[in-house]
DNA sequence: TTATTACTTAGAGCGTACTCTAAGTCAAGA
DNA sequence: TCTTGACTTAGAGTACGCTCTAAGTAATAA
């Protein structure tokens, strides 16, 4: 992570690292931790907005859980779709990589076109 | 897709559409599973430059076979350690979920922070 | 014939997430 | 004391992938 990622971040409210006494930033193991919490929150999908509405309720206290644990469920749903759609993807992938092999074998291979149209 | 985006895929030479003797465009079963190929292309990650280098290949014929190959493998490859990199940050918000359940049971958990440990 | 509608083009604008620059401050080493 | 170097800030710039606008053309409906 870049110090200009950091410091974009804390100008989005994401952090609020400690100041020393010439009021230069420094970074406490809290810090740290939820910066790598930040990093798994992102590394799911989530965007920058999403994950400002959850430091907000977050910073509302714990009358907020509930409605951090539906964010947070909202954006696992929408994860595991992403995943499941680059799979399928990834399966048509496969098997152009196949059918490659096929070509520079130069044995008969089902015309990818062909294949192809049984995903319309 | 939207009309835009079918436009911005024609002005970055990705497709190129049949035309009518007004020149009005018209899209060929083979053009329309072209596009369906290259959204398929998409769904896995791939760049816009990515795919523009693998149409720059095809349009070469068949003697670039093994590098398209090599290329979409690499896509095959980024692809899969995306997803698993998508799983093992799914894990720490599965966790962080399971840890909301517990705080609305007003049951015993381990602290978040604690856990979060276990992945630095 | 005129008006409407659907297309055409080049190019500008936008949302997201950074990434970098310029100008300034300030503590510590030579 | 001077200078170096590491920080500070506000704000500008970038890369990507679209998305939209404005101005023009041309076939069809009234």
């Amino acid at each position: 992570m870049s110090p200009y990622t950091l410091r974009y971040y804390e100008r989005e409210g994401l952090i609020i690292p400690q100041r020393d006494k010439n009021d230069r930033r420094y970074y406490t193991k809290q810090d740290i931790g939820w910066i790598g919490f930040l990093l798994h929150l992102k590394g799911t999908g989530m965007s920058m907005n999403e994950i400002k509405k959850y430091v907000e309720l977050r910073a509302q206290g714990d009358n907020t859980i509930s409605q951090r644990k539906e964010l947070l469920q909202q954006v696992q749903t929408n994860s595991l779709s992403r995943i499941n759609e680059m799979k399928m993807h990834l399966e048509v992938l496969n098997h152009k990589i196949d059918w490659y092999e096929g070509k520079l074998d130069h044995s008969i291979s089902e015309e990818f076109a062909d294949y192809l149209k049984r995903f319309e």
